[in-house]
DNA sequence: CCGGTCGTTGATACTTCGTCTCACCTGAGA
DNA sequence: TCTCAGGTGAGACGAAGTATCAACGACCGG
């Protein structure tokens, strides 16, 4: 079953008709290979208004399909991504991300609600650095 | 020595001038309390420009006197704050924002770089929770 | 004192990101 | 077939921030 077929899957099963401009974001969604801008993907997706482009990322987004980055800059990307809590690590040369598994925090937050009498709810974090492939490109520039 | 003249000297020591828009605006961002969207604090702040608070928001933050939060949902604020590198633990409740100081992720990073071939070169964290001044006036709400 | 240079300013236009509104469409069920 | 809720797209709107540009003003050399 494709990528598609098993969101339209998901979809229906949560009562949200899967229709011909849902259907076109999300397959213009999991032809990128890597994050996206929202508006960029409205201008590029036939087939979807620009409303639509956004409120299908929301709606994904809701499912877990797609999640959120920050790059360095503080812009805000979108990846079709794998559900559930975790990090992303983004490369500042090529803006390849890559999943963390493990919640690098998960632990230093329970010594930070000690400390300061906070109950922790959440937590934002982004990891920044370069590749492998983009250090070796350009460890010798000159 | 006031915490306005402390900055106006750093300013100067950095060959820019201290002039009244920017006093003006250093002097706003150190009446708050709490952290403070640019926008609002520009319409607070007779005697600079929208973009000139924006541009010494900038300057400040270069500075390391103000840094950038971001809220749970997103929306920037700023923070008169001590400079270095340091993340912030935001109240969900009240706004409260608290200094931490030790950076939490620190010993992760290293993990993390080992496992994913990537350098890092920074990270962006914020935690968000509620300070225990919000828990107990909510823990019995009725 | 004059004139030039250069940092600074403020009004305003613009960009980006995202939401809201509203009229219209569509498809499923009575 | 009718009805109605869900979905759509165009466009207005709002927030956040930057770019532009003419004007201002402090300093400096003559």
């Amino acid at each position: 079953m494709s990528d598609l077929e098993q969101i339209s899957l998901e979809l229906e099963a949560r009562g949200y008709r899967v229709t011909p401009s849902r259907r076109a974001v999300i397959a213009a969604i999991l032809a990128r290979k890597n994050h996206f801008a929202a508006d960029e993907l409205a201008k590029r997706c036939r087939g979807a208004g620009r409303a639509t482009v956004f409120r299908t990322i929301r709606l994904l987004s809701d499912l877990g399909v797609v999640c959120r980055v920050r790059l360095d800059d503080g812009s805000p990307r979108y990846l079709a991504s794998r559900s559930g809590h975790h990090h992303h690590l983004v490369c500042t040369g090529c803006g390849a991300v890559q999943d963390l598994d493990q919640c690098a925090v998960a632990g230093a937050l329970r010594d930070v609600a000690d400390a300061s009498g906070y109950e922790i709810e959440g937590h934002w974090l982004e990891l920044y650095g370069r590749c492998s492939a983009c250090r070796s490109s350009t460890a010798v520039p000159a």
